[in-house]
DNA sequence: TGTACATCAGTGAACGCGCGTTCACTGATGTAC
DNA sequence: TGTACATCAGTGAACGCGCGTTCACTGATGTAC
């Protein structure tokens, strides 16, 4: 455990980021205390105030950083429906649903962000904004209409319908809440009503 | 404050389920501790588990009738799109969004529902069933295909639209995701897309 | 009709516990000489 | 190159507090006589 080099405290700090990102999504924000966040991380209690400034600054920083890694994802790929179909198809997997740590932000953590400070919910806006802004260019390339709207139902219906499969107890009604998710998904990002199946990707 | 009425012990739990239903929707589960809880429903902490075995308990009753109540507004309406148009109406105005207490549940509860216990989320299982088949039943009536499949995919974009509107803090950005949310919900129910608003309602 | 009593919904103080936060301290580091 | 020192990331015990839960109790009630 080397101490001292140059970005020696700025990479704990990250790695507090990280890992209290695994332990929220999966504990939620009141399900997660300070010891077991800064165990996570492979510290002590007393090291937390050292990186932030209270709970509720962990909270907004993770939220930032976890909407920021997911807004990249989604930049990197190839502007086209084709990517808007990968990514919901990952999105909607059943590997998504069993993997809370890891997974989506908003769909574990939605409505309690509503409840947070100030701080915390400025900073789900603006990944928010930067999150749809990335779809809406992917679903331009696949349509003509206002690619916005679209982006910002497709993003909600995401999240609601990955909620749902995870709260429900039956693993066959969870099943067919991804695939209905999954057809509703494709049909909002052709822009097509859900009885037509997308007959081509016309965008690789 | 009588007492021993037949009917008085069972209308001070109604009244308990009731209250802690609005105060677990905007403050969670978590945030809500058993002196408020009981406070709001008029009683002093010791009252509690002559009602309820555990806050666990009262949770999952909670969140059984707060479901149920839910269903049971759905189908009082007559059959129909009109009826599905109207509660959608309702669901993502502003009005809705500033009333967390008094809203629907899984916009206000549903990632911190898919980390309680069993009970609860069996609970919530057998009232999102009775949810879906309820608008299924309205959206037959509109068109043909998978009216199920439609119904999880609105339910799903319903309830996470809302929390985004709640989770944001730029008013003009939370305005349009309920619009956009609006936009979508109706072209999943009328099975037409985005593009195309809906011509005529066929069923009043 | 009037009094004595058993019932039990609700009271309120207390329990141990884990929370978020503070703080005096430790000890490996890079730097000065 | 080798030693003394200031720095500061991290330690770990302790703080007051509110949590969920327990329990001996109160006192208005409907019933018995």
């Amino acid at each position: 455990m080397a101490r001292y080099s140059p970005e020696h405290k700025d990479a704990t700090r990250r790695r507090m980021i990280e890992t209290a990102g695994r332990r929220f999504k999966s504990d939620g924000f009141d399900g997660s205390g300070i010891s077991t966040l800064v165990a996570d991380a492979g510290l002590t209690n007393g090291a937390f105030y050292g990186h932030f400034a209270s709970k509720d600054d962990l909270i907004a920083s993770v939220v930032a950083q976890q909407l920021a890694d997911q807004a990249a994802r989604l930049e990197s790929l190839p502007t086209g429906l084709a990517s808007v179909e990968a990514f919901v198809r990952e999105y909607l997997s059943p590997a998504h649903r069993e993997d809370v740590a890891g997974g989506c932000p908003s769909a574990a953590l939605l409505d309690e962000i509503g409840r947070c400070d100030e701080a915390t919910r400025q900073a789900y806006t603006a990944g928010a904004r930067r999150l749809i802004d990335a779809m809406a260019r992917h679903l331009l390339a696949g349509d003509d209409q206002d690619a916005h709207q679209r982006a910002i139902g497709l993003f909600a219906l995401l999240a609601g319908s990955l909620q749902a499969a995870r709260a429900v107890t039956d693993r066959h009604l969870s099943d067919r809440v991804l695939t209905a998710a999954y057809a509703t998904a494709m049909a909002i990002a052709t822009d097509r009503p859900h009885s037509t199946p997308p007959a081509d990707e016309e965008s690789r």
